[in-house]
DNA sequence: ACATTGAGGACCATTCTAGTCCCCATTAAA
DNA sequence: TTTAATGGGGACTAGAATGGTCCTCAATGT
C-alpha cells in the first residue's frame, strides 16, 4: 500500500510533538506518555532519530531531547529516511542494489523519475507543516501528461 | 524506504511490456521471458492484475492477456493497488483501521493531505508515460508551504 | 552520593513477502 | 473429437522484515 511503516509515523508523531515547544527538553517517558505509544518503542525512535542527527540529546536529570533545527528547517522525507533510508519507490531509485532487471524492464528510468518528484514533494514538506493544527493545503501538482507526452516521437 | 513492493514493480514491467504491443494477446510464458521474471511469480501478478480489471485474459491456445482499456487510461496507482491495496502513507489514510493515536497524535490530518497528493500525482502518470522509451518530464510540484502557509484561517 | 535520563544493543514473536506448485477449466487447432 | 496450449484458483513454504521488549551501562544535574 505504499504504507509509512510504524516506527515512521511515532517519528512523524513525536518530532510534531517536540516540535511545538522547540524550547523545552523532552524527555522519552514523557513523549511517551502524551504520544501513547510504549516507552521502549518511543525511545528507539527517539534513538534512530538522534542518530539520524535530527534530535540532540542530554542525559541526566533534566535531560532529554529537542531539535537541532528549527521545525521549518526539518523536511518530512528527512524524518522518514531517519527510519527507514532512503525514500526510493523502485530498487533502482537507490544508488546502490541495481536490480537484476534493469536491462530488460525498460522502466526504470521513469520509475526514477516518479520517485524523485516524491521525493522532493516531500521534501518541501516541513515539520513546522505537519505539526500545525490548522490543516495545510495541497499543493499544486501538474499533471505529469501535460509536460511528458507532447514530445513523443520514438519507438 | 517507502518502498514499492517487488510484486508492484513487475506488474509494472509486464504492463508496460504489454502497453507496447497492446493489440496482441501476451501469454504468461512469453511475458515471463520477456522480462525474465519465473513464471510462477509473473502469473500470479497477472492474475492480480486481472483481478483488478486491468487485464482481460483469454484462455487456450493463443489466448494470453491484454489491455483492458488503452495505456493513456490506465494510471500507474491503479497497478499500485492492484498489487498492494489502496496507496495510503498512515494507517489513518484509509477508510478502515483507524489507528488508535488519532486523538492524540495531531497529524493526523496533515498526513492525509500529503497522503492524498501523493496519490493524486500518482494518479497523473499513466502507463504511456511509463512505457515510453523518451524518459517523462517532471511534474512542477509547487512546495507546500508557499500554499500552505500564507493563507492560514480556517480551523 | 544519588536519582534521573539516555545509549547501545540483544532478543523475540508475528506478520508480510516472494516465490512455488498442483490440479482444473477453457479454448483453439489438428 | 482429440490434443495441446493456456489461464484460474488457491494452498503452501521459507525467509525476511517489522514491531516491540528488555537489560545493562554511561552521563549529568541536585
Ligand atoms: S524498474 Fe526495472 S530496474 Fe528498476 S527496480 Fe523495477 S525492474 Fe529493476
Ligand atoms: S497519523 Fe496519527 S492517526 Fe494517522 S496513523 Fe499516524 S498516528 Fe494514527
Amino acid at each position: 500500500m505504499l504504507r509509512l511503516s510504524k516506527m515512521s509515523d511515532y517519528a512523524a508523531v513525536v518530532m510534531a510533538h517536540i516540535a511545538r515547544y522547540p524550547e523545552q527538553a523532552h524527555a522519552a517517558a514523557e513523549l511517551s506518555e502524551a504520544v501513547g505509544v510504549p516507552r521502549p518503542t518511543v525511545s528507539k525512535t527517539l534513538k534512530m532519530l538522534m542518530h539520524a542527527g535530527l534530535l540532540q540529546s542530554r542525559r541526566g536529570a533534566q535531560g532529554g531531547y529537542r531539535l537541532t533545527r528549527t521545525p521549518i528547517e526539518i523536511s518530512v522525507s528527512e524524518i522518514i529516511e531517519a527510519i527507514e533510508g532512503p525514500v526510493a519507490m523502485t530498487e533502482c531509485s537507490q544508488a546502490e542494489g541495481e536490480c537484476g532487471l534493469a536491462a530488460t524492464c525498460g522502466v526504470a528510468d521513469n520509475w526514477q523519475r516518479v520517485s524523485m518528484a516524491i521525493r522532493q514533494f516531500l521534501d518541501s514538506v516541513t515539520l513546522a507543516d505537519l505539526a500545525q493544527k490548522t490543516p495545510i493545503k495541497m499543493p499544486v501538482m501538474l499533471p505529469i501528461q501535460s509536460v511528458s507526452l507532447a514530445s513523443i516521437s520514438d519507438a
